[in-house]
DNA sequence: TGATAAATATTGTATATACAGGTATAAATT
DNA sequence: AATTTATACCTGTATATACAATATTTATCA
C-alpha cells in the first residue's frame, strides 16, 4: 500500500502554500502576501488559523507585516557567515592547480577529547580522514576529519580524487550550523613531514577547529 | 510628571512574570511552570492569551512543553561564540603584566570601506581609537576600535590607563551579536614600529576584523 | 499486591467573535 | 485642485468555547 502523507494540521498547510510561493519565486520580495481574511476564504479556516501561519512565518523572517498595511515578503537574508576565513583550499581549485593526498580514510573509536567535542559515545566508531591539500604539489592544510556514521553511512566509500570530501560532505548533509575555534599548534612530526616544514623553531602554525551540524 | 509606564498587552505581562521567575533563579531548569490554566486564574485572562505567553518563550527557547505533562523552564542554553579566539590581551590581563598605549582617540570622518561595513553614513563622524597591547611592555597587539557615538557618546572622554576600552563598551553597550573575519596581513611601518617588528619579510600579521552589534 | 481501566490534567488545534489602532483609498468639502 | 473627512481594510489583542491527543493520577478489579 502506499506510503500515507502524514496529515498536517491547517495552519501548517498554510505556511507551506505561502512558503512554496516564496521558495518558486512566484512571490519576489516586497509581494504582498494574501492578508488573513483572504487566506480565511481560501483556505476555509478561521482568522486565527491565517493568522497563524502568518505569524509563524513572521516570527521566522520571511514575512514582514505592518498593521494597517498587510504582510510582505521579506528580503533574502543571506545568511552572513559570523567567521569569513580567506581558504586557500578553494583558491587553489579555483585555479585549477589543486591536488590533495588521503593519508587515511577509516572507522576508529574517538578519543576521549573528540568524543566529547561531538557528544558521541566513546565505545561507538566514528569516521575519519585525513588529508593533505596541495597547491601546485605543494602542500597547504592538513585536515583531520570526523563523521558521524549515522548521518554520512557512505563516507568510507567515497573516491576522493576529484572531490574532496569537505565538498562530498556538503553534498550529502549540507552544514547549517558551525562554532569556530583558532588555535596557534606546533606542528607534530607527521604533520610536518606532510607539510614539508623544514625549518625548526619558525614552524608555528594555525589551527583552525570547527564542527558543524547538519 | 513621572515617566508613564508604557502599557504592555496582558500576554507579555505574563511572559516577563516568567521570565523574572527564571531570571532571578527561582525557577531552576526543569522546575513546572503554571499551567495555562492556573495562569488564567492567576492573571484572569482566557487560556488563549496565557498560551500565547508560554508558546513564545517555548519558542524562544526558555521552556519546554509536552502534550499531557506540562511546561517547563528549559536547560540554560549556554551562548556558545561561534568563533573561540585565545584572547592574548585576556591572558596578559589575568597574570597582571598589561599595560597599553593609546595610540589615538578621536572622532573622524570615516573611510568608504569602514562607512560601508558600519552602514554609516560617510558625512557623519564616527569616534575611533587606536591601542597598541602590551604584556610585560612586549607590544602583543594592534586594535583599532570605530565606535557609532550615538550608542556610546562618552566613549572619547573616558581614561584608559586602566580600563580597556574593550571592557568599557562591554560595560556601557554589551555586545549581542558579532561577525568575524580573519585576514594574513602585511603590517604598515607605523605598525611594524609600534609592534616591535625588526626583520623584514617574515613579519606576516593575523588580522581579525570583528563587527559588533548591541 | 499487581495489573487493568477509568478519570483527570495538560497541551495542541480550531472556530467565531469583538474591539482597538494604524494605513490606504475613496469621497466630500473648501 | 488641494485639503480634509469618512470609509474600508489590515493587523494586534483578547475572550469563550470545543474537541483531540497525550501523560499522569486515581480507582477498580482479579
Amino acid at each position: 500500500m502506499p506510503a500515507e502523507a502524514i496529515k498536517l494540521p491547517q495552519f501548517a498547510l498554510i505556511k507551506q502554500y505561502i512558503q512554496d510561493h516564496i521558495d518558486s519565486g512566484a512571490w519576489p520580495a516586497g509581494t504582498r502576501t494574501p492578508s488573513e481574511n483572504e487566506l480565511c476564504s481560501m483556505f476555509s479556516v478561521s482568522r486565527m488559523t491565517a493568522r497563524r501561519a502568518l505569524q509563524e512565518l513572521a516570527d521566522q523572517g520571511l514575512l514582514l507585516r505592518a498593521p494597517g498595511s498587510g504582510t510582505f515578503v521579506a528580503e533574502i537574508e543571506q545568511l552572513v557567515p559570523s567567521l569569513e576565513i580567506p581558504n586557500i583550499v578553494d583558491q587553489a581549485i579555483k585555479a585549477g592547480s589543486y591536488s590533495n593526498r588521503i593519508l587515511s580514510l577509516s572507522a576508529i573509536t574517538p578519543s576521549n577529547e573528540i568524543a566529547e567535542l561531538l557528544h558521541w559515545a566513546i565505545d561507538r566508531e566514528i569516521y575519519q580522514a585525513t588529508v593533505v591539500h596541495l597547491d601546485k604539489d605543494q602542500p597547504i592544510q592538513w585536515q583531520t576529519i570526523y563523521v558521524n556514521p549515522d548521518l554520512v553511512p557512505a563516507f568510507l566509500k567515497q573516491n576522493y580524487a576529484k572531490v574532496t570530501p569537505d565538498a562530498y560532505l556538503d553534498w550529502v548533509a549540507p552544514v547549517t550550523v558551525t562554532d569556530h575555534q583558532l588555535e596557534a599548534v606546533l606542528p607534530t612530526p607527521v604533520q610536518r613531514r606532510e607539510l614539508g616544514l623544514i625549518a625548526e623553531g619558525s614552524a608555528v602554525c594555525m589551527q583552525l577547529n570547527r564542527r558543524c551540524w547538519s
